[in-house]
DNA sequence: TTGAAAGCGCTAACAG
DNA sequence: CTGTTAGCGCTTTCAA
């Protein structure tokens, strides 16, 4: 028989039972007093909600999701930065992304458990989630065929393509990059040098494929510097390899950083090597960094979009939670350019 | 009757009794071994694990933990910015918290459900939460009334001191505060500004009653300027604000900017003023940004210790949960002046 | 060494 | 309109 597993020094808490009891109706009666359902006299509906206020009951979460066949819990995780699991919240990218996940979701009336980045299934194999968000797998890592093969839904970006179970959302690498390119050009920018990440998301290598073709179509010269890890330091270092290496291509002219770093220190940067923005150098920060508003001269940013990708995506797991739907669903969030002064070739010169 | 709620379209889940008629054993025998409880022959217990990994059998989290009594799910709330109920990750010392919060809750087997800043129990009710952590709760607010009320163990900083089931961490604001006064004024700054946000914190209380006191206790002028809100601009503006205004108490020589901001634009804010840094004004900044280690000169900052907060308080919230403590406990974190560049006064002039 | 059965707290089907 | 009862999937006691 099984003893209720009581916690020292708690007092035990009010079940359905009790207030039933101390009401004097059934279980049933208070639970369909207290859920409004099934057809119940006032009186009798009063009495019970009047009981169950008075013993300040509230009902077992767990119970209920037992009965319900589901948490409405849904994990996520992110891909990169396994060697530090959880600097991802530092990232403005990740935290907007992360907010707006949670906030969709619990609109909806699911809550997000937040996972270390990296991690697998196995880990968290006690947790009775319905659905898991991964948010920018890295290229072959296990994670998403871990949740797959148990039969978790997946929600990720475009690379879990194909996967039954798996569903997607997106921002067109590719037509970010051209558009900021574009941008660049039209400004006058002739020798466009680029910092990007030496991570391997599907995101990463759609930015660098763009980035050479549209280097190639136009027989400008490529100018790549990448960095080895996340932050500012290391891409700092980048933005000044890219702007000082290699003196026979000609100094770059413009800059595309692809890489998350604080806008200021980026300009700084280009200052301290003798550039200056915009007249001497174009400058357009892949970011989501809110102080790109309040530099002087404010910084062009490229924003991915995190809430609405978010925002998309939750939505489109909802619904193919509660639809129960298993063939993939997929769909595409524009980037978005801020055109701002760093980006903009003062008139002559 | 119960009709099991089967999902269309999904393939009902294995259940220990599948694997156990499988295996010709009962679900006793099969769940036994394979949570490595009982004693069984291994050659029964190899036949179980064989028959549950054949069938891709995975436990029920929900089931055990209605079995359990419990969810090993905390939830995290944070006080401020309930009008803006996600921004709380934008902020470095939120995201680090954040991060450590979860990161300590779940190595000892605990998840973190992300809840939204200034929302009360009600709103998630639903969730098992076996305690919550509200992140510095603004005064007078109900959240933590909200908790104690429907019985659940709260963890938050000192200002919840007193009530029964309420634990707390926290850092020493007063102490923090004198100490970075004491540094900028033996590097020989007479007239120190501060910059404060408006919200009404334990922490932020405790900040402006030590400046007061300190600038008493020398008789010397007080200069601050509030923010409004949170967010970079707002604090840009209330920097210009403390370093311009009022002429006749004379220019400041130092600045404390207790308010998040980035300390490059907060520099930036500076020169642009006429100030140069260290030179004409000494600066230290409460933060958590990683941006200060980078900036010229690099930014001195205080740090609040966020992670460290975090790993402190969770440990003794897992504790007082294993234990089913009910008095109230707490802890002090002590905070750290990182003294770099920008409050180190040049020698002579 | 193994298995039958109780029961965690709740909701829903069905009988009264 | 209300109450009795089965059962969600699991663990654990107790008897065989």
């Amino acid at each position: 028989m099984t003893e209720a597993p009581r916690r020292p020094g708690k007092p035990p808490r009010v079940r359905l039972v009790d207030v039933a009891r101390e009401a004097g109706l059934s279980k049933t009666t208070v639970s369909a007093a207290l859920n409004g359902t099934g057809r119940l006299s006032p009186a009798v509906r009063e009495k019970a909600r009047e009981a169950a206020r008075r013993m300040g009951y509230r009902p077992n979460a767990t119970a209920r999701q037992l009965r319900a066949g589901r948490a409405r819990l849904i994990g996520y995780v992110v891909g990169e930065r396994a060697h530090a699991p959880w600097t991802f919240l530092e990232s403005p990218y990740f935290a907007q992304l992360t907010g707006a996940t949670a906030a969709t979701a619990l609109r909806r009336g699911y809550a997000v458990v937040l996972l270390p980045a990296g991690s697998l299934q196995q880990e968290w194999a006690d947790l009775p989630l319905d659905a898991v968000v991964v948010a920018d797998p890295v290229a072959g890592d296990r994670i998403v065929d871990d949740l797959l093969a148990a039969g978790i839904p997946v929600f990720s970006d475009r690379s879990v393509e194909g996967r039954a179970g798996a569903h997607w959302v997106d921002v067109d690498a590719s037509a970010a990059i051209r558009g900021a390119l574009d941008h660049l050009r039209q400004e006058g920018a002739r020798r466009p040098a680029m910092v990007l990440p030496g991570s391997a998301t599907g995101f990463h290598a759609g930015v660098l494929a763009a980035y050479r073709d549209w280097c190639a179509a136009r027989a400008l010269p490529e100018r790549i510097a990448h960095t080895a890890t996340p932050g500012n330091g290391p891409v700092i270092a980048a933005v000044e390899r890219a702007l000082t290496g290699c003196e026979k291509s000609g100094r770059p002219d413009a800059l595309l950083v692809v890489a998350e770093a604080s806008p200021p220190l980026v300009l700084e940067a280009a200052r301290r090597n003798g550039y200056e923005v915009p007249r001497d150098l174009l400058l357009v920060c892949v970011s989501e960094d809110m102080t790109a508003e309040h530099t002087r001269p404010t910084t062009t940013t490229l924003s991915l979009r995190p809430q609405e990708v978010a925002r998309v995506g939750t939505e489109l797991l909802m619904a193919v939670l509660e639809e129960g739907r298993t063939e993939t669903s997929g769909v595409w969030v524009p980037s978005r350019l801020d055109v701002r002064e760093s980006s903009r070739r003062p008139r002559s010169g």
